[in-house]
DNA sequence: ACAGGGGTGTTGATTTTTCACCGTCCAATG
DNA sequence: CATTGGACGGTGAAAAATCAACACCCCTGT
């Protein structure tokens, strides 16, 4: 069950748009693909996903919706402690900086607040 | 000057490397592999990521330093709004949830001062 | 019952990627 | 000098990835 052979470029495509969706068909994923191959390759590299044991396969309705293996919470930890590490020398100061600087000018009140306070927790929480 | 096609695995090992570093040899890069090739392959996919426009060449004393063509600040931010986009909906809120629970327990009093300020400053730049 | 359409898996060929062998160059060593 | 060792790039062959054609369903409607 070992994790192993990082993906192709394109399971990583299709990874990343299972990821965004949560879970999808086939026909959704190559309608998300900016340079979409024919149907048929795209289920070739699902089917490859699912052997490799990152995707399962779950019967709805008329068609398969393939889902990631990997709970949401275990692959959003993952993705950004990999950006963490690889970008910002795992500053999570640095990260957080560049983060808030993204939608520019975003960040209403509310979410705001609701930030502060996470920080809190979290700072308390280590004692 | 298009960035067109995406990198292959092994090409974005490299970058990764590259990137996190900020600089490297080819040498530095090698070692940081888990699991590395011949020294000239790790060269060639160099070689490669040179012509493609994605690193540039420095010498430096005796050897060659590869270098990210894109600035630092760029790259992070693109890799940042990847995970965004990908992972969190867009959910800055939910990015920054994970990033400060990510190193269980820490964060120190002077980071969470220090990225507390930024959000206030983020939030009334918006006004 | 038949035809048409969507959804799926298989297969084999083409293209890309990955890699190590090898030759060169240079600098330091004996 | 001659030799050794590190750094480098070219080349072509092996392996992997990518892809489209094709053949099967299983429906639904005619």
């Amino acid at each position: 069950m070992a994790e192993m052979p990082p993906l192709s470029r394109r399971e990583r495509q299709v990874m990343d748009i299972v990821h965004e969706l949560g879970g999808a068909t086939a026909l959704q994923i190559r309608e998300r693909m900016s340079d979409p191959p024919t149907d048929s390759a795209v289920r070739s590299v699902l089917r490859i996903l699912v052997r490799k044991g990152h995707l399962s396969k779950e019967y709805d309705g008329p068609r398969y919706v393939y889902s990631p293996r990997i709970p949401a919470r275990a692959a959003r930890r993952s993705a950004m402690r990999h950006v963490l590490k690889t970008f910002f020398g795992g500053s999570v100061e640095g990260a957080v900086a560049t983060l808030i600087a993204l939608e520019d000018g975003a960040l209403d009140a509310d979410e705001r607040e609701r930030i502060m306070a996470m920080i809190e927790e979290a700072s308390e929480e280590g004692r």
